[in-house]
DNA sequence: TATTTAACCTACTAAAACAGTCGGCTAATA
DNA sequence: TATTAGCCGACTGTTTTAGTAGGTTAAATA
């Protein structure tokens, strides 16, 4: 069992189209922007979530990704089984074949250990962390910055500029 | 946060001194024969688990380990702990600095998920492995292996014999 | 129609962790 | 004195992580 950035990375990711939902398909340049995660690694997880027909993709200018289902009908347990990282502790992948073809001394207790953790994220859905209170603060501070970034990019100084650029 | 067979073969090797717990000090010749774990490799865990004073070590013939505490006061989030398996599944090790300084966007999530885990792992205690049945089944079938095995090295073939080598 | 955008795809890589192995040393016992 | 079994450090093949690089394709726009 591993839970590393990259099922942290494919949460966050997917968290970030679900608050920016409705706007039309969101760009990866844009979620790699707003979560400092690197564009070309976005690409590869994406290709997963998409695969899991987690997300939709819409090419050309204009394109992006947005979510192929409801915001309550994604949890995080099957975002992160989507990139590979498996949430299942026991080293027999649950067939108790672990000790030459029997089950070794502590099986049950990491087929235990992984229900429990299944449970728990896979009653977690995106609509939850979207309405998280913690969630909406640092997704907040995301968009300011993201927008003053875009702003300085741009050269453009005064407030009718700001609202345009968003 | 990772949980493979170190940490497995840990908790594991810990259940197996409780198992045979007022027998003596227990060797990891037996331990490795028992569970299936390469000697080697088992010195360099039962290291870190004597630096966490979780056994305690008796050189010399006869020698072997020994649980430094109660069953009951030892579970298995520190086992894993000590072979350093950390349980914990935030990236920034719960100090919410994750994006450049600040939390990112699914900080609470994964530290809810550290916490959920831990009060898991750590409401279980050796002696409630101990008392599981299923442990017990396969307790039995191992010291029964470990018993045949060693009549076997020996060429020893009456019930006698068999006793004796208990 | 040419250009730009952004998805899509393959291959490569440095660094780390995993799961060991190997060889030798030291303390205690018989 | 020989044996047992813990102790210790160094080394190794393999896998995974967390990317990077370099390209191709589909769609929109100028």
């Amino acid at each position: 069992m591993r839970l590393t950035t990259k099922g942290r990375y494919a949460v966050t990711a997917m968290l970030d189209l679900a608050l920016h939902a409705g706007k039309g398909p969101i760009s990866l340049a844009d979620i790699s922007e707003r979560q400092g995660i690197s564009l070309s690694y976005l690409e590869q997880l994406f290709a997963k979530l998409r695969r899991n027909e987690l997300v939709r993709s819409v090419r050309g200018p204009g394109g992006g990704y947005q979510l192929s289902r409801d915001q309550v009908h994604i949890n995080v347990a099957e975002v992160i089984d989507a990139v590979n990282e498996s949430v299942d502790a026991t080293g027999c992948h649950g067939s108790g074949d672990c000790q030459s073809g029997q089950t070794c001394l502590t099986h049950h207790l990491w087929c235990d250990l992984s229900e429990q953790i299944h449970a728990f994220l896979s009653s977690i859905t995106l609509l939850d962390l979207v309405q998280r209170k913690d969630v909406q603060q640092v997704a907040k501070r995301q968009d300011r910055r993201y927008v003053d970034q875009l702003i300085m990019s741009t050269g453009e100084k005064t407030p009718a500029d700001r609202k345009a650029a968003v």
